[in-house]
DNA sequence: AGCATGACGTGAA
DNA sequence: GTTCACGCCATGC
């Protein structure tokens, strides 16, 4: 195997996140040795050649939030399954603010410390 | 070999 | 607080 690309390297560090924990791309992408490869750290996993074994639904942006429309089976299924985990979720809208949807983990709280 | 795209991050308006 | 645009690097064709 020569050299794993940079995706089998994302995925070793996705796959060492602890439960009731996530982590951002561009935390990913820092200990997999390319804190300017947030972004390839995302196309990484898009390719996600082991579901089930890489934990992508603990990784989240930088502000909390997941992937919209690639969350595999739904956001809401995400948020059961990160909840379920124990981590921490923000509600959107904490005073009748309509608009501003889509639930952020909160990072303060759940965001892995390497 | 080069071009276009992409699960991001940060800064500024 | 939110939204837009640019930049970074790797992958695919």
């Amino acid at each position: 195997m020569a050299e794993q690309s940079f995706n089998s390297r994302v995925y070793e560090v996705v796959k060492r996140i602890p439960r009731g924990t996530v982590a951002t791309y561009g935390q990913v992408a820092a200990l997999a040795g390319a804190p300017r490869n947030a972004r390839t750290v995302g196309y990484a996993l898009h390719a996600n050649p082991e579901p089930g074994v890489t934990p992508c639904h603990r990784v989240v942006f930088r502000d909390g939030s997941l992937a919209p429309g690639f969350a595999f089976g739904g956001p809401d299924e995400q948020r059961a399954l990160l909840e379920d985990e124990g981590v921490t979720f923000i509600p959107p809208a904490p005073n009748g603010n309509a608009g501003a949807d889509g639930w952020r983990v909160d990072l303060d709280r759940c965001q892995w410390q390497a």
